[in-house]
Order: structure tokens, then C-alpha cells, then sequence
DNA sequence: TCATTCCATATTGTTGACAATTCTGCAATC
DNA sequence: GATTGCAGAATTGTCAACAATATGGAATGA
């Protein structure tokens, strides 16, 4: 999948991510530096840059001598993130909501007609990507740095739990709900935005299956219990 | 300051963000290499992860191909970072005015107590570290670990705000205003204790100096101004 | 005197090898 | 039959040497 020349650190990152959002990398599964070192072509020192920052996404937990695997985040991690995305996401609506450029308004209806293409030609890799894009590009637009880069970390572990806790074949956050949430803040009608991207953030945690204790079946506690 | 075996990354990060807000390293300073490896008696591998660790804390900046250098954050990042802080606090209170047990409140006040005496003594490197530490002890206490995450993030970068803006010789965020708002929480009375967090970080943040093109002297826009 | 080019130096980036630790399979023992 | 102990293999952690790049200053010319 990479060339013949080594990939930077950053598309390693980016390859890992899209695996464990897509399901193809289970949770669980370690990640062995020469492996991986040699699918990517590059060396050791590249891998464990990249681990280092996938550790600090949450998408992988590294164990000192162990070695790196892909994160399985329990029910009250993947409860905690949407609580915290529920306040953090209403902060960046409340902020758009002030007053946004005509050039932003653009870019977000842009983005949310390319969702719109890549659901009706079912490019999974495409829907990933820009679903989760969508409630950045949010932050970005909104213009604080650390918000950006808060939704980063949210949206990294949102996909991952998504990944894990998914029910139903469909993607959720679909481009509909996202469209009225745009209109919403363009139209700087707070109350509305706000209630939107609330509901919206509802239905997407309410199509996960989070219930305790699943597929812990090799876990030794449910054995004891 | 290290002893003769090698220090961890830990210690190393521990150190410079220490030295970083107590102005013994100010903004702009070439953390290198090879000096940091003779300080703390290791190779260069590990400074180059202790780098890496305060990059992402937002406390230094790498330039690719030129090194490692204490951030300067500008004006609008420091409104930023007070900005996402009034929210994230905001949110940390309303969840520990939920409920909050008894063994819970004991460790809030007994840190507190602690800042008083250190205070009392004058012991500036005690200072800096427990009035952070009391904000962290909050979300810690919240019970979400993102949360907590989130908030040694702006903490380490507001100790940095702190050290390049700060005013005057004393420091802020001391055990009086902390007191109050610990107290608030402790009985359940979510609007005092919201406003009372608002207040405080309404005055850490007046303390400081964020006025434009400050101490831009040996910038060359100033020079050519 | 000032700007420009070039080279020596210093610093970061990368690689491969070696050390330390952990895992796995097998045999011995209770 | 289950458990423990032990060697071999596999994996991560560390290091030092080498390559690539940027910096600073001297030499050169206008």
C-alpha cells in the first residue's frame, strides 16, 4: 500500500487510523514494530514516532516492554468522550453562532455536498473520513486552536469507538442532520443550532451498542464472576 | 540535577516544564540535543521522546531540521486557552456539584491546606505545581478522564501563558479563591460555585499582561516598524 | 560599506546493531 | 493431569555512529 520509498510519519498515522475505523485493525491486535517497519518500509524509529502519536490519539495503548495495541475502549470511555463532545460541540456551535464569513459558509456547505456524493456512491473509506471531518472542519471554522485541536482527540476516539460499538451496517453522522446544523448557524439561529447538534450527537451515540459487559467472554473476571 | 543514572522521560518533561514556569528558560530558547543529553546523563533517543511530549503539552516547538525551542505563545493564543478554560472548568463544576463523596471533599480541602502552607513559606516551586494541581484535582475528581486529559493540556499551557505574561511578582490562583469555590461544591450549590470559577478565572487571566507586540524587541518586525 | 557566495561547523535525522525484557513451547515434577 | 521451571525465540528498549541539513562567518566583489 506504501511506495517504494519509506512513508513519513504522519501517513503512517493516517494508514493506522483509517484501519481501525474501517474494523480491519480489531481491538486487541498488537502492532509489532519490524512488522509493521517493514510493511511501510521505513524504520523502527518512524514506527514508534507514529505509535507515539497513536498512543496520544487514544486509538492504540502502549505497554512498556510489551509493545503497542490497538486501544479497546470500555463503555464508560466511549460514554465519557460523548459526554465531553456534547459540551465541547455546543461551545463551537455557540461560536459560530456569533457571526460567520461568507467564505466559511461556503466551505461548510462544500463539505457537506461532498458527504452527500461519497454516501450515494458508498465509498466507505470517504464516508470515514468526512463524516468525522465534518465536526472538525466545525472546530476549525469556529477559530480556537485548542478547540481544533480538542475535537481532534474526540473525533479520533469517537471513530474507534464507533469501530468497536457499531450495530447497524449504515454509518451514522450522514450528511442530512449535518446540512440542518449548517443552515442552522449561517442563519445565526443559536438555540436551534445548538438543539440540532445536541439531537445529532444523541442519535449518533444511541445507534452504538453500549451495553456492559459485551464480548468479554475472554476476560477473566466474567469467567469468575 | 539528575543523578548519575539516566533520568526517564517523565523526569526529564517534569523538569524543563518546571524550569519553563519558573522563567529559568524563557520563550525562544534552543532546547538541544545533545546539551540535554549531558544534562540528564542519557541519549539523545530519550530527549528526542521528552521533546516530542512537550510538543503535543503545546510547551515547546519543533522545527523540522532545526530543533526543539520554548513556545512563545502570542496573545491570541493565551485568550484561547482562558477561553476553552472558562468552558472545560465550567463543566468540571457542574459535574462535581452532582454529588461528591465525603472521601472526595476531604482530598480537595486537604490540598488546599496544602497550597496555604506553601504559600505561607514561600516556596515557589510548590506554588506553581499545587495551583495548577488544584485544577487538576478537579477534573480528576469529575470522574472523566478526558476531561482530565483535557485539562493538564490548557494547565501546562496556561503555566507558560503565566510565566511570559505574568505581571506581577506574585502569584495568582492562590488558596483563598480555591477555598471558596471547594467549599461551593462541597454543598451541592452548582450557581455559586460556576460563578465563583468564573470569577477566579476571570482574575488569574486579569493579572496578566495581554497586550499586543509586547516584548517583540529583538523581533524583526519591531525593529523594521 | 554593504550585499553575496561559499565553506567550516554545529545540529538534527536516520539507520543498524546490541542489550534487556517478555513470551512460548516443552519437559520435569508433584 | 495440572503446574512449575527452564531454555530458545521473539520483541521492545537503548545506544552510538553516520548522513543530511541548517547556521554563522569569512572572503569576495560591487
Amino acid at each position: 500500500m506504501t511506495d517504494q520509498n519509506g512513508a513519513s510519519v504522519e501517513q503512517i498515522v493516517e494508514k493506522v487510523w483509517l484501519s481501525i475505523a474501517e474494523r480491519r485493525l480489531r481491538p486487541g491486535v498488537q502492532l509489532k514494530e519490524e512488522q509493521m517497519a517493514a510493511i511501510f518500509n521505513v524504520s523502527r524509529a518512524r514506527i514508534r514516532q507514529a505509535l507515539a502519536t497513536l498512543q496520544r490519539d487514544g486509538l492504540v495503548m502502549i505497554i512498556p516492554n510489551r509493545g503497542a495495541f490497538v486501544s479497546k475502549p470500555s463503555v464508560d470511555e466511549a460514554r465519557d468522550v460523548f459526554f465531553v463532545r456534547r459540551t465541547v460541540e455546543r461551545c463551537v456551535v455557540e461560536r459560530l453562532c456569533k457571526g460567520i464569513s461568507k467564505a466559511d459558509a461556503k466551505r461548510l456547505r462544500e463539505h457537506v455536498a461532498k458527504e452527500r456524493i461519497a454516501n450515494m456512491e458508498d465509498i466507505t473509506t470517504d464516508i470515514i473520513k468526512l463524516s468525522g471531518g465534518f465536526h472538525l472542519l466545525l472546530a476549525e471554522t469556529a477559530g480556537s486552536d485548542f478547540l481544533f485541536a480538542t475535537m481532534r482527540d474526540l473525533i479520533a476516539r469517537s471513530s474507534l469507538i464507533t469501530a468497536v460499538y457499531r450495530n447497524t451496517n449504515r454509518f451514522n453522522c450522514g450528511p442530512d442532520e449535518h446540512a440542518e446544523i449548517v443552515e442552522s448557524i449561517v442563519g445565526n439561529n443559536v438555540d436551534k443550532a445548538t438543539r440540532l447538534m445536541a439531537h445529532h450527537l444523541e442519535h449518533v451515540e444511541s445507534e452504538l451498542d453500549l451495553t456492559e459487559l459485551r464480548d468479554l467472554s475472554h476476560d477473566l473476571r466474567a469467567a469468575l464472576a
